[in-house]
DNA sequence: ATAAAATAGTTAGCTTGCTAACTATGTTGG
DNA sequence: CCAACATAGTTAGCAAGCTAACTATTTTAT
């Protein structure tokens, strides 16, 4: 059992340490659960927001969805294209945009990718009540908003 | 303000969208602040973490209580060396270990970061009171537990 | 109408996490 | 006593985030 004090009673910003750590541990067990699908955390993220969020979506939406710069997104999609598991195609009316869509490939992936995630989830949130674990997203959100304003006033 | 469903509710691991893309914003209102100092963010860390936990502990204590594996802590001390910020020695009893000290230059360097990063810290838990902050420590280490054990069954 | 600014996406290269495989030292059991 | 195992640290190379600088379109403003 880690050891825990109170935010407001350690000299560091333990929030932040703690939240690289949770992070990295809860990417951990998913893409340990994932692995035999042959994907990564970056990929299965992916995959799952382009599911939630609908097919067809750009790629700039897509990096919105998942709180991560344009960079980042283009090297995953590269990788899915080469795995057949999506396809990108130029927009009609804006040929500066480029629509995401799945590939019959994909249709069983996303199936057994969807049950693994559930179940991962459910063992990773057990213990922990609706209530805390949205006091959770709250505080998340709300230190979120704390950290944009903090860096545009720094900046 | 971004957009916030319960997690209960969500499709996907939420959860960890939010702390992989809150974890990256703290860390860099943090290192904005402190990049005159001439620190990354795992550079500040670590000093931030050896003057806690105090001068002359190991490698291996210093890693544990970041929560990095060796390899990583290694690049980092190796450019906080290089920096003189701190020196490496061999422990008399163990040749195998190293222990970490603070050098001259160091000390002006931590003051101003202890400054700093407190500073930071107010503008990022503000709006949040101490219960709701220890709400998410709680939460935040029992996902960690959680996703320890998850790991453990499915490796 | 077109020159300038904005937008979508890419490429190159940095940071900082990781694992695997290595060296060197310490510990232990036959 | 020493061979086998364990531990501390390092090196090499991968994963996935980032920014800066680029191309190719689209929009805006003179």
């Amino acid at each position: 059992m880690p050891t825990h004090k109170p935010f407001h009673e350690t000299l560091d910003l333990t929030v932040i340490g703690n939240m690289g750590r949770v992070h990295r541990l809860c990417r951990e067990a998913v893409t340990i659960a994932v692995e035999p699908l042959g994907l990564t955390q970056s990929r299965w993220t992916a995959l799952m927001h382009i599911s939630m969020r609908g097919e067809g979506l750009t790629q700039l939406e897509l990096a919105n969805s998942l709180g991560i710069e344009m960079p980042s997104l283009t090297r995953t999609l590269k990788q899915l294209e080469e795995q057949s598991l999506i396809v990108r195609r130029v927009d009609k009316h804006d040929k500066r945009s480029k629509r995401l869509y799945f590939t019959e490939q994909s249709d069983a992936i996303l199936h057994s990718l969807q049950e693994t995630i559930s179940d991962i989830k459910n063992q990773l949130y057990s213990g922990l009540s609706v209530e805390q674990l949205d006091a959770i997203a709250f505080g998340l959100i709300k230190i979120e908003q704390n950290a944009l304003k903090c860096i545009q006033v720094n900046k």
